[in-house]
DNA sequence: GTCTATAATTCGATAGAC
DNA sequence: GTCTATCGAATTATAGAC
């Protein structure tokens, strides 16, 4: 059976994701890839080259960071923890990244750039100085990443039974000291 | 050169820690370890049998909590940030787990259990309600792990810049909030 | 575009000499 | 206790037929 080119690559793409995002980057081997894709492997090494440059096309990603500019200082802290609960439940490469990080020192250095440049960058409109909007969004990072690896790497139970509006309701006042709290 | 087993196996032992807190499970070759510790492959598996139960021996870890029955409530903030701060500096088989967690079901296995038993048991000296203790020390989890996650293992540079007096001070009003603050 | 076959590595594990 | 040699399995990657 013959299909084009772009639906075979979107449906490794798709595939590529959940693996990775499942076993990170060592233990999702391509030809798990393509079971899952129901394409022979063959085809991920044509379209994609490697297991690196999948991996690169797969942990493509953008926070998609809402604009901070003109809205309530002190409604900051909720605006960040509504939209990170949101993307993590929706967004599979924000998990690719999450697991990879650990043992691939290129999804280690994007997630470092994503974090370092667009959060701290939206948070630049509340705090001034950059090297302190920069600390602000590290701190900012340790919660909503911790939160992010107990919840769906870890899988504490606990924290996986809280429901998205709990989750929001505990971290919201967290970030909000991160952001605009006195040091 | 003959040396004594327990004195070898100490050998490999600290270098499979190593290796495995810096690479991960799935990329810390028996071989690396063994060229680590300067000895020959094949000792490896002599003295540990198999690659599993190398990491178990390296990931042994119990995370000495404080006791914290008769400590005033409003210092347990402190008083975990500061205990979590200095095992994270000294302690390498929690970066171990922490690292290995991630690909790694019986590691994340463990640390479910070390964060769930060790962890709610020590809060249920401020917490009495058993539920209600899982859930707080399932949130300071997100926040400890989230710490050590970005500082350790991503190096997100402004996280790694501050001084462990720096991450107590941010880290306890957290941890306090989440042990005793209202839901 | 799809698949078969296979090359080239790498790794965990075993056997056995010394 | 230490090492050499090697097996067997799994994986990435390539070559090429159809």
């Amino acid at each position: 059976m013959k299909r084009s080119a772009a639906a075979t690559k979107a449906t490794i793409l798709a595939a590529a994701r959940e693996r990775f995002a499942a076993d990170g980057y060592e233990r999702a081997t391509i030809r798990a890839v393509a079971g899952d894709a129901h394409i022979d492997p063959s085809m991920v090494m044509r379209y994609f080259g490697s297991k690196e440059r999948l991996f690169a096309a797969a942990a493509e990603l953008d926070l998609h960071l809402p604009d901070l500019s003109g809205v309530r200082h002190r409604s900051v802290g909720r605006i960040l923890a509504v939209h990170f609960v949101e993307r993590w439940e929706t967004d599979e490469a924000l998990k690719v990244l999450l697991r990879t990080a650990v043992t691939n020192e290129a999804a280690a250095a994007r997630m470092r750039t994503i974090f370092a440049s667009q959060l701290a960058h939206a948070i630049g409109w509340i705090v001034s100085d950059p090297a302190e909007a920069a600390l602000r969004a590290g701190l900012v990072a340790t919660q909503v990443l911790g939160m992010a690896f107990c919840r769906y790497v870890l899988q504490l139970p606990p924290v996986t039974a809280m429901t998205p509006a709990e989750v929001i309701a505990w971290l919201a006042p967290t970030l909000q000291r991160y952001v605009t709290g006195s040091r």
